[in-house]
DNA sequence: TGGAATATTTAACCTTGGCTAACTTATTTG
DNA sequence: CAAATAAGTTAGCCAAGGTTAAATATTCCA
């Protein structure tokens, strides 16, 4: 019977970074995990809504690029949630606390959009990568990320 | 019978930003999310390898923040994915492919956290935003970030 | 060597966020 | 104004990632 893999090493082996500290970090990366998709939803509502007066699911689906059937049921959970108001057949409103997160996210947006352009990202590529950096910058990356931004500004 | 709220506009109204292209850029975040959590798993799994000599599921789940059982469940799923090899009660390595995984990763982590550091983000913030950041970079991204790192370290 | 202590797996469940297909309701237009 | 078209909803499905609780393996040590 041959062990070629031994199950467990005999002595607790050296750790290079804190397990628990890496830990919280997987953990609150996780926490962002979960809200990102209804930030979306609720910060393309309100664009919707500003630009064009209302945000209607068909829109919204051409848009985030998902079918009729999902928009339906995540706005039924969006309205659950609190942040959005909507009556079947009828346009879709945020709540103040819709509007509240959607203006956080949208700040959130244009700026991390306006550095990863400032460090010399082509205007796609970052509204692209945008969407998916904005949910996971703590309040400190995002002052540093406006620092760079009004710098370069500044020196071009 | 109040008709508070027009079900419809009745014209196409004016639309900002391109909508296949928002779609687009929604999609590919889509997909980014897909496969963040295993490439987390499989950085997580190289680095005890590399550090221990061995990955085995009770260091995962402390690391990484969940159950035992969350770990074996995925655990399963990477390696129907190809990207690592277990026997029951053994330890876990990597595959080919899930080497390679690991090592891009890794270098995309690596250069995330040193970047934030580079524009003034304190260590830990840095590791805890690198974790969520680091699956949304695009190449175009990454190198931007490079070109700071190395810009910022020969001016200080 | 035989438990005690650890580690791992299994089973059953939950939520989220997609999908398709079929159906209903509004709007627009001939 | 009725029929065609567009928009929205409902129902049933699926996979991913979590959870707890209970069962099973392995390791260590007295």
């Amino acid at each position: 019977m041959a062990k070629d893999t031994p199950r467990r090493s005999a002595k607790a082996p050296p750790v290079l970074v804190e397990p628990d500290e890496q830990a919280g970090h997987h953990r609150q990366t996780r926490l962002a995990r979960q809200t990102e998709i209804a930030e979306d939803y609720v910060e393309l509502i309100a664009d919707l809504i500003d630009s064009t007066g209302e945000a209607r699911s068909a829109d919204i689906s051409r848009r985030i690029g998902v079918t009729h059937a999902s928009v339906t049921k995540m706005v039924a959970r969006l309205q659950q949630s609190g942040l959005v108001t909507t009556q079947p057949y009828r346009a879709i409103f945020l709540t103040q606390e819709g509007r509240r997160i959607a203006e956080t996210s949208r700040r959130r947006h244009q700026i991390v959009v306006a550095f990863l352009q400032a460090i010399g990202v082509s205007e796609d590529v970052a509204r692209a990568d945008a969407e998916g950096i904005e949910h996971h910058v703590s309040e400190e990356t995002l002052a540093a990320f406006e620092r760079v931004v009004t710098e370069r500004g500044r020196q071009s």
